[in-house]
DNA sequence: CGTCGGTCGTAC
DNA sequence: GACGTACGACCGACGT
């Protein structure tokens, strides 16, 4: 839309105040003040704004006290009871937030809003402005012209020209007279008695105007003709009554008129008080970076001496709860060693205890083995509780020095995940400044960056000790806000409690534990690789009649669509021709060098990020990679690995799956794989409640066999291969909140004959259809998405104006749910079998994680019955109204599990 | 020489 | 542009 085309959007604020006061529930904050009123108008304010984007805008009330017209008549809306106190009260606040919002707010005393929208809307036609009036006021119709219209944004249906004849049956310049004759019960402006819509339309299409219906009275029959002539000292006075004025004396014009700078913190603080989350959301986020925050202060103590330290051990023996951190000289949580740690049992009060710090001129500390003797049974008494941020690292580096770190009760950085998913980052720096407000010493302070970065070990103390010190003592303030956050949350606090926080030991055994590679079997893989590429890229650069870098997207853009001119089938976001895979895929058909590219490709992708780099990232000590699992960085729950990423690992084509023979089970045992078949789409049937699909379920139907038998009707066993990867393919879109367009550029048909699939799929599973429709919805109106256990996804952008944005946001509600439930089940399986082989059968070890697989080393004997153990506790992690299904696998390596 | 955005490709 | 969630390799522009 152009800055031109960009309406004056003038809103009737007494009108809406009215409706939304008598339409909505009323909605109370938890102090009993009413406000849905607040909620309503505030809401449709926002709509407004969003659909029309207005270049100038004025929100118009009446000021109160006498106008005009009670001038004129003294009975004007006089059976209008008086205001009841729930609605007052709710005035104030109105205004407060549309001042805040930045929106020009008028209130002129002697007239009424009408008036006042009435003059502003006539000097905006005069410019030939397009004007967009918001009112539930019929009266306004008689506004309406070619650049005046009517919108009810409680209604949402808008009012033209033709709008205005549909409704009334008389044009906008007649609605005055239309008024007059009908007269208006709840202004009492008195009318003709015995006139209503259907007569006074009828004579004003005969007459045409009310002086014409007056001259030609005689002719009217009937009683109505007999009230008629008897009311027309009456009819001149609702005639003015009627007619809203457009002549006010006003200060402003349209141009005076733009939205300002909103007030974000004012508003803040209003929508806080009000208790109206749903908007508090909507408020962008205080920019982090930005946030007015301090330096923390505490009293901190550094410790060199056995007494010292003996007098802080007491403390901490006695303490109901520890926060407390380990310094190291690496992030690689198996070689990494401990430099110092720290301690904090109260606010403001902590420890450093330095024991490896090296550096020209150092202090003489205490000894990192008499230390850590020391600790090993208070950190080992499950007892004693202790708080962290990222515990599972402090267990790592204490499982170096044999210490097994229990009693991990709280910690932060999971704390900050289940608040809220989607903030960004969940390291300490930024959870003690989004929820404590306050700066912390970055490591990067401390240690410097980049190539002169030092490790923690060669930081001088009068750094060290401050920063982690501080590290425990901010621990601690922020489990108290953040558990303070989560109680108020019962849910949360349940997902917490029961399911995050028990993973912190499972994950951290799996991480410990490894998985063993056949190095040999990856480097002879690259090896072969290598002579293929060689010859993949000799023959390329002698189709292309040139050398180039196969592996750069710009020079192969060069090659492909200017030198060779091939077509381009899409363009990446920035514009450029694009050469992704399924592009290429196309262009082979006619084409010899995509063909060459898609092989180079795949070929390079499988060198570089595993034959090659896998085995690089074996530990020399124990013989195995040692991945990392991150509990608190997706925004719908599940685990990411890193590291290497043991989750990406290739399947799906013959010389990927080569690589998983690579990953192997040592002497005397197997690895066993146990996959949740179907999770994500029986989780869409149990939401849903669809009563096909829950019944193609209980029936253990093939579910995509029984899609296509559905959509395509034709008989289960007569379903075409076709037909069956269409259905898979609608099953997965669905779960991803697909577009017909999403679905036709899979399955490479026409969009309109996609937009069959799902319109056939929809007819027969319409449990799904209103599921998906529902959750938009909820969405829409709480701002948020929550699994079957009631993790939250936070979705600020789903009534974004913009429509990528906002349709990106709707595909995430739709998926979250479905995809998060299915990280919440899979991780409390991991506990319940993690939870078994601790006590019953210690050498089993589960090694991997892989959103609905989990991957085991099992002794060769035990086999069969592990596999049907961990089957019976993965099936009953959970208990929806359709079953949950495990297949079992096992072998020599992790493809023939399979 | 390091960082960072863009693009691509692997998994579920 | 258009199907959700990740991690990571590579290129190439940009800043030091």
């Amino acid at each position: 839309m152009s800055e031109k085309k960009k309406p004056l959007v003038l809103v009737d604020g007494s009108s809406y105040l009215y409706r939304a006061f008598h339409a909505l529930p009323p909605l109370t904050t938890s102090k009993g003040e009413p406000t849905g009123a607040i909620h309503g108008v505030l809401n449709m304010l926002q709509k407004l704004i969003r659909d029309y984007e207005p270049a100038h805008i004025a929100v118009v009330f009446d000021a109160g006290g006498k106008t005009f017209r009670d001038e004129m008549f003294e009975e004007y809306k006089a059976n209008r009871p008086p205001m009841p106190d729930e609605l007052r009260s709710q005035i104030d606040p109105i205004l407060e937030a549309i001042r805040a919002m930045g929106l020009p707010l008028l209130q002129t005393p002697g007239v009424e809003a009408d008036d006042v929208i009435g003059t502003l809307a006539r000097r905006a036609d005069k410019e030939n402005i397009t004007t967009i009036i918001s009112t539930g006021d019929k009266d306004m119709a008689q506004l309406v012209n070619d650049n005046i219209s009517l919108i009810n944004t409680m209604t949402g249906k808008s009012m033209d020209r033709d709008g205005v004849k549909e409704k009334f049956d008389v044009y906008p310049e007649q609605i005055v007279d239309f008024l007059a004759l009908t007269g208006d019960s709840s202004d009492n402006i008195p009318g003709v008695p015995k006139v209503g819509p259907k007569t006074a339309a009828k004579w004003l299409n005969q007459y045409e105007t009310l002086d014409n219906i007056i001259a030609n009275a005689d002719e009217i029959t009937g009683k109505v003709g007999e009230s008629l002539r008897e009311n027309f000292a009456q009819l001149e006075l609702s005639h003015k009554l009627a007619t809203i004025r457009c002549d006010l004396e006003l200060g402003q014009s349209a141009k005076d008129l733009s939205p300002g700078e909103p007030d974000i913190e004012g508003l803040r603080k209003l929508y806080l008080r009000l208790e109206m989350n749903s908007l508090l959301r909507k408020l962008p986020e205080p920019q982090e970076e930005m946030a007015a925050s301090k330096p923390v202060s505490g009293d901190y103590q550094t410790v060199f001496t056995k007494k010292v330290f003996a007098a802080w051990l007491k403390k901490l023996e006695k303490a109901k709860l520890i926060a407390f951190d380990t310094e190291t000289d690496s992030l690689d949580y198996m070689t990494a060693q401990i430099v110092g740690l720290s301690f904090a049992v109260k606010e403001g009060e902590a420890a450093y205890l330095p024991v490896a710090h090296d550096y020209p001129g150092a202090p003489e500390q205490l000894s990192r083995t008499e230390v850590l003797a020391a600790l090993k049974s208070f950190l080992e008494n499950p007892k004693i509780q202790k708080v962290g941020h990222h515990l599972k690292f402090d267990g790592h580096i204490l499982a170096n020095y044999q210490i097994q770190l229990a009693g991990m009760k709280f910690d932060t950085m999971l704390e900050s995940y289940v608040l809220n998913s989607t903030a960004t980052r969940h390291d300490m720096d930024s959870v003690a400044r989004r929820y404590l407000g306050v700066e912390t010493i970055s490591f990067e302070d401390v240690a410097g960056k980049g190539a002169k970065q030092l490790t923690f070990n060669q930081v001088p103390l009068e750094q060290a000790a401050p920063y982690a010190a501080e590290d425990a003592d901010i621990t601690l303030r922020l489990h108290k806000e953040l558990w303070s956050q989560l109680e108020k949350i019962p849910k949360l606090c349940k997902l917490y409690t029961k399911i995050e926080q028990p993973l912190v030991p499972v994950l951290l055994r799996m991480e410990r534990a490894g998985v063993l590679l056949n190095a040999d079997l990856l480097r002879e893989q690259s090896a072969e690789i290598a002579v293929r590429l060689q010859e993949l890229e000799q023959q390329s650069h002698e189709v292309a009649g040139q050398p180039f870098n196969l592996s750069s997207p710009k020079q192969l853009q060069e090659i492909l669509f200017e030198k060779q001119k091939l077509p381009v089938i899409r363009k990446t976001p920035k514009g450029q021709p694009s050469t992704a895979e399924d592009v290429l895929q196309e262009l082979a058909e006619d084409y010899e060098l995509p063909r060459l590219i898609i092989d180079y490709r795949g070929l390079a992708k499988l060198k570089s990020t595993y034959t090659d780099r896998l085995p690089e990232q074996i530990n020399a000590s124990t013989g195995r990679v040692h991945t990392s699992y991150h509990q608190a960085v997706t925004a719908t729950g599940r685990l990411s690995s890193s590291d290497p990423n043991l989750q990406n690992i290739p399947i799906r084509t013959a010389e990927g799956r080569r690589i998983r023979q690579a990953f192997i089970a040592p002497d005397g045992y197997r690895l066993l794989a146990a996959d949740y078949s179907q999770i994500e789409l029986r989780i869409m049937a149990h939401l849903s409640g669809d009563e096909s699909l829950l019944q193609a379920f209980a029936d253990e139907l093939d579910i995509h066999r029984a899609t296509a038998a559905e959509v395509f009707s034709v008989a289960p066993d007569e379903v075409s291969d076709d037909q069956r990867r269409s259905a898979k393919a609608i099953n997965f879109g669905l779960i991803y909140g697909m577009s017909a367009f999403g679905l036709a550029r899979q399955l490479n048909i026409r969009r309109s004959e996609a937009a069959e699939y799902v319109e056939l799929y929809f007819d027969r599973y319409p449990g799904v259809k209103e599921y998906m429709d529902n959750t938009r919805q909820l969405a829409r109106d709480q701002g948020y998405v929550e699994t079957v256990f009631g993790r939250r996804l936070y979705l600020p952008e789903i009534n974004a104006r913009n429509p990528q944005r906002r349709q990106y946001a709707e595909r995430s509600a739709i998926n979250a749910p479905m995809q998060g439930t299915a990280a919440d089940i899979i991780k409390i399986a991991m506990v319940r079998v993690d939870d078994w082989i601790q006590n019953e059968a210690t050498d089993l070890r589960l090694l991997m994680q892989v959103h609905d697989e989990l991957v085991l080393e099992v002794p060769e004997a035990r086999v069969d019955e592990a596999g049907r153990k961990i089957s019976e506790l993965m099936t009953g992690a959970a208990s929806l109204t359709v079953p949950l299904r495990v297949d079992i696998g096992s072998g020599a390596n992790w493809n023939e599990a399979h």
